[in-house]
DNA sequence: AACCTTATTGATCATACGATCATTAGTTGG
DNA sequence: CCAACTAATGATCGTATGATCAATAAGGTT
């Protein structure tokens, strides 16, 4: 057995050491939540509880970062334009759609941190879903209703219900941490087709 | 402006506090989260922290009881028997379930202390959605592959979709606050058409 | 009305946690 | 190789929180 390999490497850079610590307490609040403490979350990066307190004011401003850090470019500016390109299907469209934003959204991280922020009634939460709607669905449906042989037939609600199914999926794999697919591409796939056949949008 | 009208009604009969001890934590930790404090619940209760200590030795059995509370008769016995009933169609048979389960669940305590545990990987919500698994889309599924002309079309994965789609209209109302149709009936009712529709299920 | 039972309280303890700051030591430039 | 800069540490403070327990007083019984 050899000495231990990196002991403590001390004196990063600051830019490092900063990003070392967002990276290190999105996983860690990820995990135990908001409310986890700074003793263990310095624990676990393998450095000093003060040391987190050179970087950051406050527990509230370290928050502050992780929320950043996870919310930063998680809605591409691409997707607008990908929904409205009438060269292509709206399942080929939609497909894509899903195929990108689940890449995106199915994960630990991310789930995670967006429920316990919600819980906790953060505003930024709202501002999310309020630009989803705004961004994707208002754009969604107009594309769909071009398409539909009845438009008034379809709501935003019901972009809603499409929405929400696809999302629990994500919900069970990493809130409530349940067996489900490990790819869920064909769940979706499914749950896209039978909305579209559902307005006869082909 | 006359004295208060009742400074402090001590002496309860031990059931009934402990009762209206239960009642005000699970509202409480709805509200705050399961880490709510003890001082915050007693003194929204109007009693002393101390006051919580003679009917729970830790907080953690408040909790035990807590969950108790919120859990239990939230699965009616009744529903596989609604379900498997076959002079009733599937679309009633579905239709009466998700009104009785969307009145049950679609209240903020419910939906905030099952997230909450969901989030502390309580094993509880496992235990409850492998129940639901069981009991309801089981016995759900078989009958409507019975209904099905093509019944090795429909998967269990299909059912969870939409039972997801219909549990986000409570994790959108309770858990994120945005806004979202008041009675939840029209789009379940929608959701569940466009499922039934598109396995020619009628 | 006096008494007794016990529900409730107020004071208190031990620990957990966020935050501060003087001290230490890693790294770079000359 | 040394000195200066500063990243990182360790000790510490004040408060918050779960939990304990002897003292108090509400409400029924006689």
């Amino acid at each position: 057995m050899d000495t231990q390999p990196a002991p403590d490497r001390r004196r990063l850079p600051p830019d490092e050491r900063r990003r070392q610590i967002v990276e290190g307490a999105v996983a860690f609040f990820a995990d135990v939540g908001l409310e986890g403490n700074t003793r263990d979350l310095a624990k676990r990066l393998g450095v000093t509880q003060s040391l987190l307190f050179n970087y950051f004011a406050a527990k509230s401003d370290l928050l502050e970062a992780v929320y950043e850090h996870v919310y930063l470019n998680r809605l591409s500016d691409d997707w607008p334009t990908l929904l409205t390109d009438r060269n292509r299907s709206i399942r080929d469209r939609v497909l894509h759609f899903y195929d990108d934003y689940s890449k995106l959204i199915f994960q630990y991280e991310w789930m995670r941190i967006f429920m316990f922020s919600g819980l906790a009634g953060a505003e930024l939460n709202r501002r999310y879903l309020d630009h989803l709607g705004r961004v994707i669905f208002g754009p969604l449906l107009a594309e769909m209703q071009a398409a539909a042989p009845d438009p008034q037939s379809i709501e935003i609600e019901d972009l809603w219900n499409l929405h929400g199914g696809i999302v629990y999926i994500g919900i069970r794999q990493h809130i409530y941490q349940v067996p489900c697919p490990d790819d869920p591409t064909k769940a979706i796939t499914r749950a896209v087709d039978r909305f579209l056949a559902a307005f006869d949008i082909t």
